[in-house]
DNA sequence: TGTGATTGGTTCATTATTTGAACCATTGGT
DNA sequence: ACCAATGGTTCAAATAATGAACCAATCACA
């Protein structure tokens, strides 16, 4: 492993609910030395990355990070035009809709809607990162991958979750073929008990797939009729973010949503786009 | 220099005028090889930090800082909390206020308010970073540092943007002396020509100079008592985002501003601050 | 107040990684 | 057809990263 990809592996540390870490936990964290994990945050700290609490010492991520961000922003805008995509399918289905970028390995919540339909949802403040094999979207995303790409991410052992988290190797391949066939992914209970989650993927330029689009609600509300509901936006909702990003659905997959009667946004066969518009 | 610090530099190549960057230009820009080059983007692209576009193969930020900003503010949400200041300043000053942070030797621009006062304003969505010899927000974070940082950092050649830009060190090193005589920083045309901008130092929690508040109005609006107004305004507002930071003043610096008249928000002889809250 | 454990931080000989000139294969322009 | 770019790769030489052992300071607890 590079050095590099070593100090950044640090990074990946933080999380809403470990915001702030000390150096010796940071080292006990990550297996790196001591000494090295202080050098390297050192240089993460020159460049802003990080920075260090003056009381306690302790390292938090720094204020360069929000430069970064909104460069990204304003160079690629997709939080923004994703949003009321978003809205309209929470709006729609009356559940939470999340969209999340698959980048180093792992999914990161890029942006999410909520409906006013329901006091209890499926919140996602929190969920900054999406374990790939214990949600729907990282299903979607995984069953896009060509073997050797999962096989480089889903090397190490995987975490469990709950109860009914995918831990064996074997059973989460047959889950994803499953996936490939149905055109979507659907999770209940993986990630978090009485979840239940659908999702669909969302492809860059060249047809690469670059992240996931969801519906989360919660177990008890997923009737037949409402899963019916999901899917159709999921798959319209695809359509149109993908076509936002410059991308290109896979003819395959395009194909499965068609035979199952999610039909295209030019085909205009079911009239439920009018629901859709305007958002929340 | 550190391998990690070498991958950082790269990130820093990329701007607002320049979000796009190819892997020669980039090689060029930064001096370091370009095989090097390329080894270290892709490290960085493998966390996410930088993505490749499809087509031209050319690199940009990635979305892996969005989690990490969205991480920042939800550990230490200054940009919202500065808001409301930076907005009641703009509003009773009528020009444009911003705020930075001092990281990695520059100063990036975190948040920012306008005025509806005037058709034309300072626009700051472009300016990202603030080159620190070139503007009165460098000026007010340089004067804070000690000699051996202040060496650091402007080691190389000042870069001349402006026929007002201070390129020479002693010339400089004299205005920052004025600035810590007067506890503010001022600047005509240094940065942007026709822009004249007033800045004061921010302060963290044991008295280290962490970024910078200031407004900046075209030069042909400022009067003396324009000028008077953003001081009294800047320096209650220092006062009240170092709060907000749970940084100290340090006493030197409160002592210049008491005796300059611009009391401290405790002392309540000015009653001013009923104009400034609520935003525009 | 002593004691042991933990913290952040530093040192320096050993080691493994980074480095960069030279090298392809493509692309785009003239 | 040509030239000059581009992105990307190779491999011996050189350099930077590494980590066990070591401080000094702090903390918890008796």
């Amino acid at each position: 492993m590079g050095t590099v990809a070593k100090a950044l592996q640090l990074l990946t540390l933080f999380d809403r609910a470990r915001p702030r870490i000390g150096l010796s936990e940071l080292a006990r964290l990550s297996g790196v030395n001591k000494a090295t994990c202080h050098r390297l945050m050192s240089e993460l700290q020159d460049f802003g990355l990080v920075e260090q609490l003056e009381g306690s010492r302790e390292y938090r991520i720094g204020p360069a990070v929000l430069r970064l961000a909104v460069l990204r922003e304003s160079t690629v805008p997709l939080r923004e035009a994703a949003l009321p995509v978003l809205q309209s399918i929470a709006h729609a289905t009356g559940e939470t809709t999340h969209m999340s970028a698959y980048a180093g390995g792992e999914l990161i919540t890029l942006a999410f809607a909520y409906s006013p339909a329901h006091g209890m949802k499926v919140m996602m403040e929190d969920a900054d990162r999406l374990p790939l094999h214990a949600t729907s979207s990282g299903h979607a995303v995984l069953a896009q991958l060509t073997d050797a790409e999962r096989q480089g991410i889903l090397g190490g052992a995987l975490r469990r979750l709950t109860a009914e988290t995918p831990t064996d190797r074997a059973a989460l391949d047959a889950r994803l073929a499953e996936v490939r066939r149905n055109g979507f992914a659907e999770t209940v209970g993986t990630f978090e008990a009485d979840v239940h989650s659908l999702a669909v993927p969302l492809f860059g330029q060249s047809g690469r797939c670059t992240g996931a689009l969801a519906v989360a609600a919660p177990a008890a509300r997923m009737t037949p009729d409402l899963r019916q509901t999901i899917q159709r936006h999921l798959t319209d909702g695809a359509r149109r973010m993908t076509a936002l990003a410059g991308g290109t659905l896979p003819a395959d997959l395009a194909a499965i949503w068609q035979a199952a009667g999610w039909a295209g946004a030019e085909d205009g066969s079911r009239n439920d786009r009018a629901m859709e518009t305007g958002g929340p």
